[in-house]
DNA sequence: GTGGTCTAGACCACT
DNA sequence: GTGGTCTAGACCACT
């Protein structure tokens, strides 16, 4: 996992969703310890306050919970719901761009055309390393 | 045209995609004054400095030119740049969605799924009024 | 002669450069006619009162001068003053481009270098039709 | 660094050349940071808004990127843009000289002259002390 | 502490 | 009337 310290995203946020996404995907089950704060914010090269503050939203949003002495652990429903909340913003994003592809005034056939499109040119996800 | 004060993407950024997708619309055709600093300024209830640094953006890209004394006018090639780039911008959310779809482990097909699904909620445009 | 509408530098000034150099060129001769301010105006599609200021400031720097019921004429020595003031204003931007040069730590043989280039790409001026 | 307010050329764009020649002479390398709004803005004795407005163009050139909570840094690649945006600014600089020479019908021998005559009047880089 | 946005309001140049 | 710049100062998000 990376960080673009280039990018105007709030770099915790972007911690936030490549956690969101790894939990999402299976990467961190249940009840298993995330990496600690200061080895993460080493590897990240980011302020460690930086990743308690992306540890504490995740952990607002029930995904994650800390034990003290222990870690951040993921939550017994934590990949369902990392699950749930990807898709709800997935769905998001492709409402915003239709949306925004209506108020241009650009067809509906147009904006199906530029989805499969993106869709081939994004690359066979089995065959993807990500 | 509306702005909502509330969001959390900046005002000005707003009104920039606003008039965007109005000269892509062909609202304002090429070498059509737009509406002048104050009186926009007025009508969406934000300082002139915000249509200001919205109009500035807009100028960068090329969409429109101003003149002194004048006003904004749009650009000779204000409506096909305008076009352009708003389908550019549907392209990228599209594959930004799908990206965030691929991190979390989602299938093509729910994603296709989710796509077909997010174009009918937002309605026929055929039917819709703008 | 053309006005750029979209350049940033005031039209007026546009105008007053362009009479500038055709009187120091040795187009309008002492004595003799400027366009009149409607034609003018007319011709490069911009208010009357543009083309107003213009001569008033060419006025004021003595190249030119107005008789009512007439027209605007070149001064007696209009043609040498344009010529002087031309020469000054081709060194103001010399010096200028010579600053940002050193500014910018660029070397003088650099400066030297692309100043003979820029010459040679501006084409040969005797074959020139401006 | 100075601002000269009287000037014609606004505030924030004889920052934005300042910085730039200084980025393109080696005095901020690259992952650096620059002094910050209020800082360089109490230096400068104008408004922080104004260095802000600085600091975006640059963003929007390349030569630096922000980081909000940290500062304003040069771009990996920013000593070599801000060098090759300098070249080039000399470059339109002379040509736009050299254009308002022709114009006047100067001969190419008398531009050559007064190169000459400016390049030494601006003093022996060798020396000066900037 | 850092940058980013926004308001209120002044003043100027231009058409 | 139009746009462009600048100040003063508030408030917010981020590290």
């Amino acid at each position: 996992m990376q960080v673009d310290p280039t990018s105007h995203v709030p770099i915790y946020l972007q911690i936030v969703e490549g956690i969101r996404a790894a939990i999402a995907a299976g990467v961190h089950p249940p009840d298993t310890l995330l990496p600690s704060l200061r080895n993460f914010a080493f590897e990240l090269k980011v302020n460690p306050n930086t990743v308690q503050k992306a540890y504490d939203e995740l952990e607002r949003e029930g995904l994650v919970y800390s034990r003290r002495g222990v870690g951040i652990l993921v939550a017994q429903r934590g990949t369902e719901s990392a699950q749930t909340q990807a898709e709800a913003k997935v769905r998001a994003g492709l409402r915003q761009a239709i949306e925004a592809a209506r108020a241009a005034n650009l067809s509906d056939e147009r904006v199906q055309q530029l989805f499969v499109e993106t869709l081939q040119a994004a690359g066979n996800p089995a065959r993807r390393k990500s």
